[in-house]
DNA sequence: TCGTAAGTGGACGACATCGTCCGTTTGAGC
DNA sequence: GCTCAAACGGACGATGTCGTCCACTTACGA
């Protein structure tokens, strides 16, 4: 009953004191650099040893490490409804939702950490409703809405759809970390199926990566007697 | 000396004696279902319980996991080869290829635990020249050619491109394991947008994946006080 | 039938991570 | 300054996995 929430800022930061927030502050950003590193099952204790606080502070602020990764890239995830939000308001219809894919997986390319936080945030059907998801949902639909009747998005295009192409592209960016020209090259080609009218354009430059390894009967394949050992087990853990 | 190499059946079960050649198997067979079940990180134990043997005998067989799970899909390897050899035979370019793709992608979908075993494959630059693997380059680039020279391949497709589609229809399925709907919609997507010619026909159902979860500002994220707290770490392994 | 080398399985030591407990430090109000 | 609740950090017990070692068992040739 206190004055406690008057600035609705969530109970995220409220009333701790001051270095506590600036502890606050230093994990999220430690994890940030942590997750980009070594992927969002990298230990709490490289996350707070590079926040330079102790475990123990780490899991006062943040009880389990979902809850770290949610916080770590809250920003992105306002970085995805900003474009959204700039997609409905955008007089072409295709041009904003050709904008918005492109910068989700932009996102998801440049901000390593993030396509896995991604598709951790969708567990098969765990639909907990939450009102800025309802809403994110509903423009969605409304934005595709749009650009068919606008003739430009084809008209058996599946709002689902939307989901499998971020999710495919995620895959593959996750797969081909920093193979910025194969994620370029994804969307340009799922963007070409999706469209309904005349083509995007000429694609962008094919990623240089070898398909040496299309999965052939592999010739390395001895029974007990592949190549090097591998190294003990959690030897390039930070 | 001896005539031990008499079948060119590789090094694999050669001059085993009767009941490790059995162990062998059923070790194989344990394998691919665990690693169904729990992913190719399953723990090695969990594969030897399984196949009844005990973890010696394992590491004896395979003396790393990566040799276990390479052996473990060489058969699905082999129906990878298989339909590129099939695809380079059609006497319609296109057909082979679509076929080649929609094969590669349907293996993804039914053998859980390949996916993960296909990434694998694809450690970064890791060029050791191997003969299959070599040929196997050669035949794509080859039915690639052919299609394109039909005019039912666009000319701007690079081969890498093959290799973006996989890894991200690989992607995708391990993030849905399960939804067939989502994989057939992508690759039927994909095609679409590979094509020159005509539109390969009415895209399959889409899926009923909801985008409930597009990665906008989480509602439910609070600084140190998420929902439940996670279980105890390695609760639901085997 | 017997000897032996190949095969086997489980115990074990090493190691990594988790998340809590608790004694110490520190910010902020008086 | 002084007090004290809030915040801190590191040690610690629990848990889980790895891969090896070694004493026992068994297939198979003589």
């Amino acid at each position: 009953m206190v004055a406690e929430s008057s600035r609705m800022r969530g109970a995220e930061a409220g009333g701790l004191r001051a270095d506590a927030r600036r502890n606050r502050e230093r994990i999220l950003v430690a994890a940030r650099a942590v997750f980009a590193e070594h992927g969002i099952e990298a230990p709490m204790a490289t996350v707070a040893r590079r926040a330079g606080v102790g475990v123990a502070t780490l899991y006062r602020r943040f009880e389990t490490r979902d809850a770290l990764v949610r916080a770590a890239f809250a920003q992105q995830m306002e970085t995805c409804a900003r474009a959204l939000t700039e997609a409905l308001a955008d007089a072409d219809p295709w041009r904003g939702f050709r904008r918005l894919v492109e910068t989700a997986c932009a996102l998801q390319r440049e901000e390593r950490g993030f396509p896995a936080a991604f598709v951790a945030a969708f567990p098969d059907g765990t639909s907990e409703h939450a009102p800025t998801r309802d809403r994110a949902e509903r423009d969605l639909r409304t934005l595709i809405r749009k650009a068919q009747d606008a003739g430009a998005l084809r008209t058996d295009f599946h709002p689902s759809d939307l989901a499998v192409a971020l999710l495919a592209h995620c895959g593959l960016v996750t797969a081909l970390p920093g193979d910025e020209a194969a994620s370029r090259r994804l969307v340009a080609y799922l963007l070409e199926s999706f469209r309904a009218g005349p083509s995007n354009g000429p694609l962008p430059d094919p990623s240089s990566l070898s398909l040496h390894h299309f999965p052939v009967a592999a010739d390395n394949v001895r029974g007990g007697t592949s190549g090097r050992p591998s190294p003990p087990r959690g030897a390039r853990r930070a």
